[in-house]
DNA sequence: CCTCTTTATGAACGATCGTGCTAATTGCTC
DNA sequence: GAGCAATTAGCACGATCGTTCATAAAGAGG
């Protein structure tokens, strides 16, 4: 038997899976504890609500975003280095399938975009950390003399993170990855065309 | 009592509203049934099954589809002008909520793109039969000469396109409609910068 | 008007859902 | 090792799900 912490890892390893697959709708209690050869109760006792499951699974998604995508970018030095690898990395994060079904904040954004409550909230606010991310990464290059000065960073995170998520949304629908090197392509273009220092790779 | 088909048409359009916020498997027959004031059994005998429903559903959604933005765009010559009326018709499409839920293929693709089955096949079929109507219009206006004739058309059908789909989920998911306007811009941008003759509008 | 086919209803089914409630089990502290 | 708090299991509940079936209502054709 596993205490506290561990089952709650647990539980939310295999909830992220299934709920990148089947949405945070979709991943019902009874199925999470029938996987996991857990009791239905024990798995409902640690969350108390389905909502509070669902709200800590997008939290645990989003602690495996940043350990994927965002701390090694931050490795590099602000610039469009920086900001080229957060794409990249966020690039392989998709192809590479952390999550069967995918990006997982792609799916669940998707899935609770229109319904108000406190799911959507915490995906909302998630993608938002995100989107701020790019633009600070982008902004912070331009300061630097390394994007043209007069480059509308804003607008540029947008147009990058633009094309990985239609990457993602291409390339699990259509089960064909080379969407992934369309959106590779295009960002950087992008960048290159903008950029007053070579990109690396 | 209402003749088959009319009955048919009354519930697709429900189902397409339900389904774009709460999803083609959040799509519940009882409540269908409950908002149209009609029997569960009703509704359920004229689909046979929830799935057929589904998928019904789906071609519903593509008529509506066509009919808003596709149709109108193709009455503009092939040329830029029609690449970017379909651009311009699908992002007015998205901002103006025909769906309550914002873009129907967005909601369904980011649902079903992992589940295999008939659903997840009626809603590939249908964006990849979107994909490649932006790739022929964009091929058609390079070989009329206006737009330049290295350009990658495939990669700037997938880009705008990708711009279009980031903008509806942004705007769906932070109520912000400003994401339109950022779509907007980059397409436009994008498609100035490749062709050889003026942009409508 | 009677008949026949199409369409809609109503009740019922087994399954599964989220959620309480109680009891058993575990790990830690003394 | 006894006692205690935290954790898990077991069972039951009402609700809702998709689905089935027998039956009633409604339009079309003779």
């Amino acid at each position: 038997m596993l205490r506290g912490e561990q089952t709650r890892a647990l539980v939310l390893t295999r909830a992220m899976d299934i709920a990148s697959v089947e949405g945070l709708d979709g991943l019902s209690i009874g199925r999470l504890a029938g996987e996991l050869e857990v009791s239905k109760s024990g798995v409902f006792a640690r969350f108390g609500s389905k909502e509070e499951l669902q709200v800590a699974t997008v939290a645990a998604a989003r602690e495996v975003f940043v350990d994927r995508v965002v701390a090694p970018a931050l490795q590099t030095p602000p610039g469009v280095g920086r900001l080229w690898r957060l794409c990249d990395g966020w690039l392989s994060y998709a192809r590479g399938r952390v999550f069967p079904g995918g990006c997982f904040f792609f799916a669940a954004a998707a899935e609770y975009d229109a319904r108000p409550g406190r799911v959507r909230d915490a995906v909302a606010a998630a993608l938002a950390e995100w989107a701020a991310l790019l633009e600070r990464a982008a902004e912070d290059a331009r300061q630097l003399g390394q994007l043209e000065s007069t480059c509308d960073t804003r607008q540029l995170a947008f147009e990058v993170d633009a094309l990985g998520v239609a990457a993602n949304a291409r390339a699990v629908l259509h089960d064909d990855d080379t969407a992934y090197d369309q959106a590779r392509t295009g960002i950087r273009t992008r960048l290159a065309a903008l950029a007053t220092v070579p990109l690396p790779d």
